[in-house]
DNA sequence: GTATCTTATAGGTAATTATCTATGGGTTAA
DNA sequence: TTAACCCATAGATAATTACCTATAAGATAC
């Protein structure tokens, strides 16, 4: 018995003749001729060697090999059944996989958005990459993922972004910092402080390094720190001043102070990047669509910027 | 996504893809080239209208929708794999079923047979259909079982039939009638006695009719029964004379006596009939070989006349 | 016994499928 | 950088398949 030889139609017809137990029956419900039904029913019969059906008093009787073999063809088409159930459930997002790669920081806002979602769509795989710029850039470039988080989005030729998020940036410093009671606070009066830094690369220090260049400015005493925590903490204990995600910031830690640099605005914005050369998931998207209609209600209102219907529609 | 589109033959590459992650080492292991490999797939992503596959390092990466179908695959060709295990049992006579219709007295002495079968194969089915020989005939003309088995076979047009056993028949008389004592019986001697015996039809009675019609006599005086048992009780309580198959006598019933009539010897045989229009099962294939081998051990070697080899070849 | 139903067979055709070869572009590793 | 390897696409062909129509033979029912 050569599978190659039968075919699903085959299979169908074969199913009908046993159901209705009748060639010509079978004939009408399926819009083929008496003839085709006959013929079907001998070549299957010649694939699998063995009489399946036999016509006794123009009444067919199935065989006990045909008997199995229709509980078999049963059995089959209930698993593509359930193949055809799995799809439309994952094509309405309520399956699959979204694996999102996201650059540190992002890692204390993009949960806000991902427990609301998980708890939508409980069945959807959620996994998520945690890595410094380069790492995620490299897996942005690899294409690894479905939804890449940046602040500063990479070369979008093959991909596209969308903003979503505020990332303000401010300026810590210890408590009992000189600074941190003045009222007018310039970037001049700040450059020749210790500075406790990501590494360079990062989107923070790459926005604050540019902004010092084009103000001519250079910074002379620089630490380079792990996390944004370390240097959370670093300042706290007065090793410098810092620069840091403004979400990062616990919101009742008073352990540093927000300096007001008056003539700075170090202001970036969190965007979801989605390769354009690459198949997205539906669960990706779903996610997308999710996050258009609840930044608002899971985010912090002041700092959202909502651009992902351009996004959602581009990926259409 | 309409099965129609897919052979098992595609299946069967996708599993390879699936399995390997290669195009190019399914097409060397499937003896195809590379392009037929690749075209295979991308037809099954369109009739499935999801990508199930996607390339990214050069290395082949399985989709949800991919891994999902790859294990409906398996349990696929699980399921046709148990139906070929299932049609080598029906082709061994392990499995399946063997109709068998017998006249009434056959029931005597085939359960001798059929009990040793059924314990080699307990997993055929042995249907039994028992009925009086207009009955029986009946199912055999619609073909309604696989064996028949038969004292006097009928037209052996679309059949073939080989004889097991003789079937001796027997005068049998109340212990005390006058004839039972007596030392030479004739049948002349007992054509006017009251005769018990089962309805116009049945093998013993024809025997027993045309045997007399032969020689010139004619029964004054006959009481139809409806079974042997009947006959063979009413004897043993004197209501008159019966001529039943030796088969059908326990060993050691003594409410009644054999006459031994010199002049007759009424001497038929059991048949077992097969239809050769018909398909004939495994099963019942096997039981024809199994009584061929074992007719002597299953029953009384003096009346075994073991002609199935002949009914066995001419089946193959 | 005729009309009507059943299934089987023969013969034909158009569509589909399973392949191939040739070729091109991208990745990896020496 | 080149050689070797990966996959994708285009275009062609031979085989197979899925149907059909016409027809015949056997069963059934009035």
């Amino acid at each position: 018995m050569d599978l190659r030889h039968i075919s699903f139609r085959l299979l169908e017809v074969f199913m009908c003749v046993v159901k209705t137990r009748s060639i010509s029956e079978t004939a009408r419900q399926l819009h083929l001729t008496q003839p085709t039904v006959s013929q079907q029913i001998k070549r299957l019969q010649e694939t699998v060697n063995e009489p399946l059906v036999m016509v006794n008093q123009q009444r067919i009787h199935v065989t006990e090999a045909g008997f199995a073999l229709f509980q078999t063809c049963q059995q089959v088409f209930g698993h593509f059944d359930d193949y055809q159930d799995y799809l439309a459930e994952l094509r309405g997002g309520e399956r699959g996989r979204c694996k999102i790669a996201m650059v540190n920081t992002a890692q204390y806002i993009l949960p806000k958005l991902l427990g609301p979602y998980s708890n939508l769509h409980p069945h959807v795989e959620l996994p998520l990459e945690i890595g410094n710029r380069a790492e995620v850039l490299a897996r942005f470039e690899r294409g690894e993922d479905d939804i890449y988080v940046f602040s500063h989005p990479p070369s979008l030729e093959h991909a596209k972004a969308g903003r979503f998020l505020q990332n303000p940036l401010v300026f810590i410093a210890p408590i009992n910092h000189p600074l941190a009671s003045k009222s007018h606070v310039t970037l001049h009066d700040i450059v020749s402080e210790r500075f406790l830094l990501r590494e360079p690369g990062s989107a923070t220090r790459m926005l604050f390094e540019s902004e010092l260049q084009s103000r001519g400015f250079v910074l002379g005493n620089t630490v380079q720190m792990a996390s944004n925590e370390a240097i959370r903490v670093a300042v706290g204990s007065g090793m410098g001043l810092g620069v840091v995600s403004r979400h990062v910031l616990p919101p009742h830690d008073m352990s540093f102070c927000m300096l007001d640099v008056e003539d700075v605005n170090l202001a970036s914005h969190w965007y979801f990047v989605v390769r354009t050369d690459r198949h997205l998931s539906h669960a990706a998207r779903n996610f997308l669509k999710f996050a258009q209609l609840n930044l608002e209600q899971c985010l912090d209102k002041q700092w959202v910027t909502n651009e992902l219907s351009q996004l959602n529609k581009s990926l259409n």
